[in-house]
DNA sequence: CTGGGTGATGTTTACGTCAACATCTGAAGT
DNA sequence: ACTTCAGATGTTGACGTAAACATCACCCAG
């Protein structure tokens, strides 16, 4: 670990915290050890001499220093999570599944955030939590980032939710490919000739994974892949797609590489007076849950991220553990489609 | 602080964790002080000495300790947040814009949520969060908790968006009075004769709030007031109440206590065969960045959740740095009232 | 009444780091 | 040659906690 920075500290100065377990020790009239037994529970203490501590501890208003704690077990209680961008509804649903399942495992959840996706902000966002207190760290976008340009402290058991770091680090993932392959085969089976598809920004993995998959379902059934289209997720840049693309009749299906996108695709669409599905299908991607309230309800392909949130605490607390790192571990997440009333045959 | 339990821990056994300064120091030839020094940065070392003991680090693996860091210095760097269910959308964006202020004030965010809103479980989750590191408190939502039943650590600087801890911390919250007054005078002015209202479930403050605000607006105005209906903020109960509302041909405006709720409500009027705003005008609250995109799109009441997030750190901030609590102290973010497409005139 | 527990409590020590102070080296000024 | 001083580096100690070990009081079987 090159420089190690100072880690930017927010306040400078040395500050007395609360009362210690030896002031506690000295209100009660016992020795600092025997607070420590009352503070961590179990063991043998007289319930006079117990209650004497708790008083005293009442008194000061006595907690534990858990910095302290942590550096005489070596462990932190914490775990770390790296996000590109909080406000995306699926990293939100992984994180909110993550959170509980540490707290079933008696962990707390240290969070970051990565302002752009680059590899340096990464790099920096890694180092910054490394430099906190945790015991293992989740990688749910690394986004640019590969895992050569990320400089990982060694010993740190890792689980990754983005699949460049299959092979590299334990992985979890949905199984987009699937996913995808199902929804393009879905508006086919309706009877559209091809499908078009609305595609993430290209500097994001998940992405690029969706666009191979759609190109490799139309080839392999003989369908024509139109040119793909991009946007960025927002429902702004549905809107703006839709905008473009929904002049072209010949334009019957359209997968959107998320939900958002597709409610934004939706709208352009009514505002040209066209139905949804009987002149256009639109299908989306996730299942958040506003799909089945968008009109009309959104046909789309369920992420369950929930489940991957519980698959990355449980990969990663066996590896913490164990205290050894499952490098070529992989779980994949299956996707569902739900279709609900944006898909349709085509006008004929 | 009564009984302080053992915080489940994690991994009772103590490891021995990566290689520490000392052993950097005897690789590199120095004293661990020098390791120290470079470590943190600054410091007169000679370049040489520099060169020595960065390589050390590197063959090792090094990386500083936190917990010891932490202890010496009495700080964290992280601050504890509390959110009773993050899949809210409205927590979701503050706690996006609090991780991001926290990061750009050098802090990282340690995350906890609360399974149910009771009393009991939002005091496990204080006390946990309070054995964690943290330097601060933000408590998001802590529903049916109250100041007196919460035993919060003496000396935490803590600050708090839930209304009724005004006066116990300092607050920061949007003004929903507002905000709702203004819905409902939007209403109103355009000819409705009174508002309808899809309100919150009854153990949350803030449904509370707007059900109060939308009351008193209307009586104000002279206007009935209707019975008020309740949902749990999910666009499922926002269906069920337009089901149920739906078919009194009286009701031509409701305001629904959030988005969510909105677009079930909106739902359950396409389902009908009503055109919205035509037959029936609705209104959310939040807008979130989905609500332009609905069909039509919702005129809402935006709150600015980012503003909170960013005042809730400011003011978490300035107690940490003079080590004052700031207890009467309280923000109010303004809201903003969006016309979109889904409000109109009634039919006459 | 005595040796061998057993349970309650006290003492010591180390976890990893860094501030404060101590020491050392060498160069510049007289 | 002899301070004087500044910069580089080393030594000591303390942050708060809990494990390991030590001690002490007391009870019971023989």
């Amino acid at each position: 670990m090159d420089s190690v920075a100072p880690t930017e500290s927010p306040t400078p100065t040395r500050k007395r915290l609360g009362p210690s377990i030896g002031d506690v020790a000295r209100l009660a009239g016992v020795s600092s050890q025997t607070v420590s037994r009352v503070s961590t529970g179990a063991e043998r203490v007289r319930p006079e001499t117990r209650d004497k501590v708790l008083a005293a501890m009442e008194k000061l208003g006595y907690s534990p220093n858990h910095a302290a704690r942590a550096l005489r077990y070596g462990r932190f209680g914490s775990i770390g999570v790296i996000a590109h961008h909080l406000s995306r509804t699926g990293e939100f649903h992984t994180i909110d599944a993550l959170v509980e399942a540490a707290r079933k495992n008696g962990f707390t959840v240290n969070l970051i955030d990565v302002e752009s996706p680059s590899s340096d902000d990464v790099s920096v966002a890694v180092q910054r939590l490394t430099h906190q207190s945790i015991d293992g760290l989740v990688i749910i976008r690394a986004e640019t980032a590969t895992p050569d340009t990320l400089q990982l402290p060694r010993r740190l058991p890792i689980v990754v939710s983005d699949s460049r770091f299959i092979g590299h680090h334990p992985a979890v993932s949905t199984d987009q490919r699937a996913g995808i392959a199902q929804a393009v085969r879905h508006l086919l089976d309706l009877g559209h000739n091809t499908v078009h598809h609305l595609a993430g920004p290209a500097d994001s993995s998940p992405a690029g994974v969706r666009i191979q998959a759609w190109q490799e379902t139309l080839t392999s059934h003989g369908r024509p892949v139109p040119e793909v289209l991009r946007g960025d997720w927002s429902a702004a840049s549905g809107h703006a797609a839709g905008a473009k693309l929904l002049d072209d009749a010949s334009v019957t299906a359209i997968l959107c590489a998320n939900d958002e996108m597709a409610a934004g695709f939706m709208r352009a669409a009514h505002e040209r007076g066209l139905r949804v599905p009987h002149d256009v299908s639109i299908i989306g991607f996730d299942d958040i849950p506003l799909s089945p309230y968008l009109w009309p309800p959104l046909t789309t392909v369920r992420q369950d991220f929930s489940a991957v949130g519980t698959a990355l605490m449980d990969v990663l607390f066996r590896q913490i553990r164990s205290g050894q790192p499952l490098t070529d571990h992989r779980t994949t997440i299956p996707t569902e489609l739900i279709v609900r009333g944006s898909t349709a045959a085509p006008r004929t």
